[in-house]
RNA sequence: GGCGAGGUAGCUCAGAUGGUUAGAGCGCAGGAUUCAUAACCCUGAGGUCAGGGGUUCAACUCCCCUCCUCGCUACCA
């Protein structure tokens, strides 16, 4: 098999970052994927490294910190806590897991950096970007707030506003303000360091959309090309920001300015098998550097860009590193019908579901791996997970494995009983099951794993029909020698069942082990039917799996419904007052009363409607965001309120001369604010 | 609007390079069975493969158009 070829594996799952704990989006996006992966490979005896760690860098971090009065050491170091404990309780397998704010990350990173800029790779660029004169500092995107030029909120971030999720440049911002001191910004200049990706499009668009248009995957190809081959190409783009809390960008003249942290993420992994190494005593070298390695990278879709592209682009560069022969990259998983969401509270975190169904860790694996978003976004429902842990995990893989060890202890004390020579029903399964192994290899390999996991269930199955067909319980009335034989072959189901299923459910595959009294058999045993021979005693049967009640699920739906309401109520509050305007400025607003005589939708645009407006002295041209909302003919002939005076704006090409008011809710839903009788179009407001 | 990914049985999803009656699991209906966590096993009903054109002897599979969902991106004065 095509596995052979590699010496040995470099795993790595996307770095989890430190600034919230894990949920089920996550588990299911990348780190199941890579564990399942890695300990079929285990299993197989291979050579494997598996890392990842904490991502710790970045703004998002400081801003969390600096709201909760700790510092960003703090804070990482409590998520850090928490993700490695979780990972370790779920038996997410990792060779290693790191930190990229230990000094083994700092090192490669600057060295790493320091070689590109020796060779000459980056481009020094100066260009103007907000300055904080109090906090002397510059103010990442995310430190400065303002006024959403779309949306009229005023807590927007520098580079998004969360309200109507429109994503800015700090300069589009008004009114802009520090976050650090509340103070106006003023633009300064600044220098920083671009890689210019656009060098490396020849080769990325050979190496991706040539060499592996075959093996991979479809939505990472697809991310790839609209990156590659569309637009301008590719942008330069800084590998340094004017930020305190990162890796000091290791270059004279470069104070104040750290790594941007997708530049240092990814060399986490380098530096986590470096460490991993270390501890080992093995060569790290050679799982970076080496032909016959194999990289894969385990990450979300959100993340394909900086795996498939950037980074690539940076091993390419540092020219003796080995590139990844796979980016299996999975789509993104729903809760309940909803987008997970970390802010919102709609999300089942991990270190609460491992404190909720203790001992049940199988079961959400089974779940998050029957139900993976592989080819598209999917859904997580509690009635899913209770029907897949009742109907599949109990009834057919827990059932089958349970009635083999009752059987055996019912009518031979626990002893495994005698082979007494194969009957065509018994060749024929033989034949079925041996073919499994391969094919489940088969899958795994292709990154298939709810494939490989269907697999997996069949040959449960498979077993359940053996003894439906041969009946034991019938036979011991009448042929002792037909029944121990029966058994014996179920037995040996059960014993292969613990290699088939030790990638995805390890602690099941631990024990039916120890039921059995199996110990080191790997996957090259897979398919043989004497792996637990006449006269070994095995264990009493525990179950491996209980039956989830309604009201368990129930249970669960209710918090999740819980937390959303309490966070809509949260999200009810009246922005604060804004700033005391004088008599004067107030008096400067020309508000009006206009009549809609004509509305119709804006070709290129999903949210604009053109307007035209009678305002009692003539017909204005107005572009409104409410094409979502309302549709042309509900407005003809409405009066609606509107600010005359506003300067004129392009947008889409048209002219927009002034604003049509709106009352906005909770929900972003928009309101028309109507005289509440008709009145004559100019009526002035005040 | 641009780009990307999807739209296949009630539900969740499979269906390289186009080729006989479109598949699986769950759910549902009926049957059989009692070793087993009332579980297992068998049988069955259910789809004009989002819609409309086209290419072809032949299309879920290729091409064009339309509609819907999700993601990135632009635009909601």
């Amino acid at each position: 098999m095509s596995e052979n070829k590699f010496k040995r594996y470099t795993i790595t799952s996307a770095l989890p970052y430190a600034n919230g704990p894990l949920h089920i989006g996550h588990l299911a996006g990348c780190y199941i994927p890579s564990d399942i992966y890695v300990r079929y490979l285990r299993s197989k005896q291979r050579d494997v490294a598996y890392v990842c760690g904490s991502d710790e860098h970045g703004v998002a971090i400081t801003i969390k910190a600096k709201n909760e009065g700790i510092s960003p050491q703090e804070v990482v170091d409590r998520y850090h806590g928490i993700m490695k404990n979780s990972f370790e309780k779920f038996g997410i397998s990792f060779d290693h897991y790191s930190r990229t704010s230990s000094p083994v990350h700092h090192e490669t990173a600057s060295q790493l950096f320091t070689d590109l800029y020796q060779k000459g790779e980056f481009d020094e660029k100066e260009t103007e970007q907000y300055y904080d004169a109090e906090a002397k500092q510059f103010l990442a995107d995310r430190y400065i707030e303002g006024t959403c030029p779309n949306c009229g909120y005023e807590e927007a971030y520098g580079d998004q506003c969360e309200k109507c999720g429109s994503s800015l440049s700090p300069t589009d911002l008004i009114n802009p303000r520090s976050k650090l001191s509340g103070n106006t910004p003023v633009l300064k200049m600044t220098k920083h360091w671009f890689l210019d990706l656009g060098k490396y499009t020849p080769f990325l668009k050979k190496w991706i959309l040539e060499d592996h248009a075959k093996d991979w995957k479809n939505n990472v190809l697809g991310q790839c090309r609209s990156w590659l081959e569309t637009g301008d190409g590719l942008q330069p783009r800084s590998m340094t920001r004017d930020m305190d809390w990162g890796i000091p960008v290791p270059i004279a003249g470069a104070e104040g300015k750290v790594l941007y942290v997708w530049f240092d993420a990814p060399i986490g992994y380098i530096s986590s098998t470096k460490e991993w190494a270390k501890e080992k005593g093995k060569d790290w070298e050679l799982y970076w550097k080496d032909k016959d390695t194999k990289l894969v990278h385990f990450i979300g879709k959100d993340n394909i860009v900086f795996h498939c592209i950037t980074f690539p682009a940076i091993l390419k560069t540092l020219g003796d590193f080995i590139l990844p022969e796979n980016v299996p990259a999975n789509e993104f998983l729903n809760l309940e019908g909803q987008k997970i969401s970390t802010s919102k509270n709609w999300a089942v975190w991990l270190h609460e579901y491992l404190e909720e169904f203790p001992g049940q860790e199988d079961v959400l694996r089974y779940v998050l791996t029957a139900n993976a978003p592989e080819t598209k976004d999917n859904d997580f429902t509690w009635k899913d997970f209770q029907a897949r842990n009742n109907n599949e995990l109990v009834a057919i893989f827990g059932n089958f494995v349970n009635r083999a060890v009752v059987l055996t202890h019912k009518y031979y004390g626990g002893k495994v009983p005698k082979h007494h020579g194969l009957e065509p029903v018994d060749e024929e399964l033989i034949r079925t099951l041996a073919e499994y192994p391969d094919k489940i290899a088969q899958s795994v390999e292709k990154y298939r794993f709810r494939e490989a996991l269907s697999l997996m269930m069949d040959f449960a199955r498979t077993g359940n029909k053996y003894l439906a067909e041969t009946e034991p319980w019938k036979t011991i009335k009448t042929n002792e020698e037909r029944t121990a034989t029966i058994l014996n072959i179920a037995l040996n189901i059960v014993a292969n069942l613990s290699i088939l299923s030790q990638p995805f459910l390890p602690f099941t595959s631990e024990k039916i082990k120890g039921m059995l009294g199996l110990q080191n058999i790997n996957w090259d045993k897979a398919g043989e039917m004497d792996l637990i021979k006449e006269g070994e005693t095995i264990n009493k049967a525990a179950l491996l799996f209980q039956k989830i009640e309604d009201s368990t699920v129930e249970a669960q739906i209710q918090k999740l419904l819980d937390s959303k309401k309490k966070n809509e109520a949260a999200k009810y509050k009246a922005a604060p007052m804004k700033e005391i305007v004088s008599f004067d400025d107030f008096m400067k607003l020309d508000l009006r009363v206009v009549t809609i005589v004509e509305a119709i939708k804006v070709k290129k645009s999903k949210k604009l409607l053109q307007l035209k407006v009678d305002t009692g002295i003539d017909i204005k041209t107005v572009l409104s965001g409410v094409a979502e909302q309302f549709k042309p003919e509900d407005l003809v002939g409405r009066q609606v309120t509107m600010l005359l005076n506003l300067a004129p704006k392009k947008m889409v090409g048209i002219e927009s001369e002034g604003m049509i008011l709106m009352a906005e809710d909770a929900e972003g839903k928009l309101k028309l604010l109507t005289p509440h009788e008709a009145t004559n179009p100019g009526s002035s407001i005040s």
